[in-house]
DNA sequence: CTCCAATAGTTCAATATTAAACAGTACAAA
DNA sequence: TTTGTACTGTTTAATATTGAACTATTGGAG
């Protein structure tokens, strides 16, 4: 196997992934409820897999957008209802946000509203070779996480 | 396996995918060379892999944006000199996009521009096991792909 | 041939994001 | 204690994108 070959196989592998990401956020987008956009689902729904509480700046790391952006993104959020932001009493230049109730109800919808979608999907495909998929997956993900922090 | 935990599985596969695809792309941007973004990229990629020429309702239904962001990204290479658009003989309303020998250089400078990143990627991962995922990867993007025309 | 619905491309206002500048806070080294 | 450096969050101007309105053109049904 050339290195031109293996370079052809990393750029396919990579621009097939863009691709699928790209079409599957586009059906997602359409189902969001509650106005939701992508940005805003992804932090309740960080919320729910990763932690009960964040500041915004770890949030902004966690979802590889700009510190402003995150700033942006939680008010929206807050004008919903679907977070809190409050002042941090051990830190005066931290905020410490946390999803309420409203937030995590707002999340279910989503995920639920999508289900219609991800049925279909799994009628199409074996769930098992899909399954089978995640880990090699997982391994690229982690790779690729632990290369920003290099 | 129950319903539930086939939705999950779908809705982790699409997570990783997307989370791979937001941090390649983010390495990837901060390498473009000739301040291209990643849509300029694209549209470049899509005459050399796709076809010679194109209108630019069809770049945009290929690229799953709006015909309004087709017009400024072309207006952008237009005046990078990287395509040109010249009226359609045979049709008063469309117009005939192509490359240039300069874009069809940009692009492959791009990609010489990430062959570093693709080659540290080769190496902590095994070539052929990327290889084999590929099939996977397209059969689930053509079938996206498919759905959208549904 | 004449309409009329569909299509192609552009423009506009609104929104999300970025990069950079900014102000306030924390903390460790001197 | 003081000082300087690093970090947190916000703001700003610039840019990319969207959805909708608009203009021009096409092509088929009548």
């Amino acid at each position: 196997m050339s290195r031109q070959e293996d370079l052809e196989t990393a750029f396919t592998f990579f621009n097939e992934v863009n691709i699928i990401s790209q079409l599957s956020s586009n059906s997602f987008q359409r189902v969001l409820p509650h106005g939701l956009t992508q940005s805003q689902f992804t932090v309740l729904n960080w919320f729910v897999r990763v932690d009960s509480e964040a500041t915004p700046s770890r949030l902004a790391t966690a979802l590889m957008v700009t510190r402003g952006a995150i700033t942006n993104t939680l008010a929206k959020l807050e004008e919903k209802g679907f977070i809190v932001v409050s002042p941090d009493e051990t830190s005066g230049r931290q905020k410490r946000v946390t999803m309420t109730a409203a937030g995590r109800a707002a999340r279910d919808d989503a995920i639920a509203a999508s289900s219609a979608m991800l049925d279909a999907f799994n009628e199409a495909f074996d769930v098992e070779a899909t399954k089978a998929l995640i880990p090699e997956l997982q391994k690229v993900r982690k790779y690729l996480d632990e290369l920003r922090y290099s």
